[in-house]
DNA sequence: CCATTTAGACAGGGAACTTGACCATATGGT
DNA sequence: ACCATATGGTCAAGTTCCCTGTCTAAATGG
């Protein structure tokens, strides 16, 4: 029983670990080669609602001097823009750009295809099994970077 | 169809940031507060076999410059221990001492708790269908961080 | 109106990784 | 047996990404 919780435990990291590598590779693939897994969360959290950047960092997990960084880098590459916030002169609300929701775009398709490639490992029942169990125990909240 | 793949990947890095989170803070219970999840990969593949540090770096997919650091981290804190290459004179072979086995163990009892948490919000039916379609489409081969 | 909080940036430092260079030992062809 | 090349491991220097500490401007709340 435990062997069986430890095998499953190294199976979720095994797929979490190809679902990240193929990520980044389909990204790669579709010219996206300046962004990394951290920027994927930011872009996840922004795609919803704009957010500031001290809500971007709460969101994150990290300082908001290591967010003001990263949203640096963001604005620079043109995946970012800065828009004035209306109810706050001190703040810039965070918004996608074009490009920014391209890449979003982008890496879902990434995803999709390596969960595809799940699919084909398994029966179509085995498969809706498998997505229904992990949709009841994935905690909903922050999707942030594992470590 | 995408939407799900998507909210399925979601689930994926969901479960596995919890799983780390839950291994490290059940380390950190168990007084193992000087180990990071780069290690464990390292004890995963050391307890199976002893290897070298070239080869414990091609396994982690890091320099052999940055493996051995951490190999000096884990002989300093009674880890790990060196042994020589009976094939080898350059080389010497990694292996666990009792202390890093000990560590194994917390380890793969905190992975355990979470997975049982995982247990719990299933039926025994639903969560026997996860863990074979979890084995079923896990690629075997090296354990790595993810990102 | 002033004390405190908050948004964001700047400076300095540390941890974990990289590339490059190096020595000692192995290995393989001649 | 010998020498060219490859390999195990380390040292040095630089990069990246994160941290703590500090600061200014604007907001908030007696």
């Amino acid at each position: 029983m435990r062997d069986e919780d430890w095998a499953t435990a190294t199976a979720i990291l095994r797929l979490a670990s190809e679902l990240v590598e193929g990520i980044q590779s389909g990204l790669a693939e579709r010219g996206y080669d300046d962004v990394r897994p951290a920027h994927g969360f930011a872009f996840v959290r922004l795609s919803a609602v704009p957010a500031t950047t001290a809500q971007l960092a709460e969101y994150l997990g990290i300082t908001k001097q290591a967010t003001s960084e990263l949203v640096h880098h963001l604005i620079a590459r043109g995946y970012l823009a800065r828009r004035p916030d209306p109810s706050d002169r001190r703040a810039q609300l965070l918004v996608l750009t074009d490009r920014g929701r391209a890449c979003t775009r982008a890496a879902e398709q990434a995803a999709a295809e390596t969960v595809d490639s799940w699919r084909n490992r398994l029966s179509t029942e085995q498969f809706a099994e498998l997505q229904s169990a992990l949709h009841a125990i994935a905690r909903p909240g922050r999707l942030r970077p594992a470590w």
